[in-house]
DNA sequence: CTCGCCAACCGACAAAAGTCGGCGACCCGC
DNA sequence: GCGGGTCGCCGACTTTTGTCGGTTGGCGAG
């Protein structure tokens, strides 16, 4: 929890990402001296469905994954985030209580930029607002297609794009928290459907799985199923 | 199509709307005077998926909704859009084509900002593009409710909350365009299933539905459905 | 006024998704 | 090296959703 690296690294840290790009070299480390620290271990939350959120965080190490829970106690995942991504966005844009659920899949480290000085930013910098506007522009296109997948296919489908889009050279990697429960999570389903789903894709010879990862063996029927 | 309106009535018109509230009003009319006027009859098509978008859409009078439609012809309705908001965000702040439909429920009247000029009105204002962000994280907020919905909710469940949320005083009326089809589209699921659930809430005497409007007889018992 | 169309209605069926109980294997911490 | 917990696995079953064929009836266009 203690705030380990000085702050001149951290504003070149933040000065690489995209979305802070416009900012200058002055600004940029008022924003990190602004900014706070923070640290979670895995499946800790970050922030909480309910909450007034007051800031927006930016990801520095870590993975983190936000999620809605039901009433009966399954879990829907709206987003992975990796390094270098922000989130919060709708509890600092809107002043309703925070819709989802942030929770850290393995140690993470995050920067926490306060509502006030995001405003700031915002006054100050209308370039800066604009790759907000994008970065928000792309969740809205990642939701929109997670609106189209849960509702227009099935769930195979919707198995064989998810693998087809995180795959390196045919592989997907499967990190420790990469379960079938976290699958089924983000295609909106219960991990037993996920389980037969991979099994029948397998038994068709058109992926590999094991614990550490999944590997394509025929792709393009693969996409078929995807289409 | 004819721009019959003149541009001082546009700019007052525009005016009163809340996200272009940070405007002076000689930039007011300069935006007028770039916006292109286009009115669109009943079920015409005002963006098609796919095109590369190219500006900001107001809407005037009328209603508009927007769409995927999968390849087997299934619809699911994204948004529905009300006179005074703006739609095609995701068009005019990514490079990607648009990624949806939006289509004329009856005769609407719209005005389309081109990018450039919105790209200047969000350099010069900071306070529009705060507007503009917070009504992006609005409608995101929307479609994170739809994907849980859709994912963790079943149908009659959904059916229930959309007649809470867009009842006034226990009535939700029909316009002519609000069909089972309709309903089943925004829901995610098919006309049939919707028929059922409707027979099925009227037969337990909770609803009472007609075709011009659909009235709820108990309260408690549907938002219990809805939870 | 009448004709034709489309929405609504219905029952029976098919398929997809979700549930349950229990078993075995692996990994982690002790 | 042992024990416990989690993940994955499996088969049988239930529920929900989707599909199909065909009928009815109201509304608008002509």
């Amino acid at each position: 929890m203690a705030p380990l690296t000085d702050k001149h690294h951290i504003a070149r840290r933040l000065r690489n990402v995209p979305i802070f790009e416009a900012l200058n070299d002055t600004l940029m480390e008022e924003v990190a001296a602004a900014a706070l620290w923070r640290e979670y271990s895995t499946g800790e939350v970050i922030v909480l469905e309910g909450e007034a959120q007051t800031g927006l965080y930016f990801l520095d190490y870590g993975f983190v994954k936000v999620v809605k829970v039901s009433a009966s106690g399954r879990e829907q995942t709206l987003r992975i985030l990796e390094p270098g991504e922000t989130f919060n966005e709708i509890g600092v844009f809107t002043s309703r209580p925070n819709p989802a659920t942030a929770i850290a899949l393995e140690p993470a480290g995050v920067w926490l930029i306060r509502r006030n000085t995001l405003t700031r930013l915002l006054l100050d910098h209308p370039t800066f607002g604009q790759s907000v506007m994008e970065k928000m522009a792309e969740h809205m296109l990642f939701l929109v297609s997670l609106v189209t997948d849960l509702s227009l296919r099935p769930v195979t489908g919707r198995l064989a794009r998810l693998l087809l889009d995180s795959a390196t050279a045919n592989v997907v990697q499967r990190p420790r928290w990469f379960t079938q429960a976290e699958l089924a999570a983000r295609l909106g389903t219960v991990p037993d459907v996920i389980q037969r789903s991979l099994r029948s894709l397998e038994a068709d010879g058109l992926i590999a799985v094991d614990r550490q990862q999944i590997r394509i063996l025929n792709r393009p029927s693969l996409e078929e199923l995807a289409a």
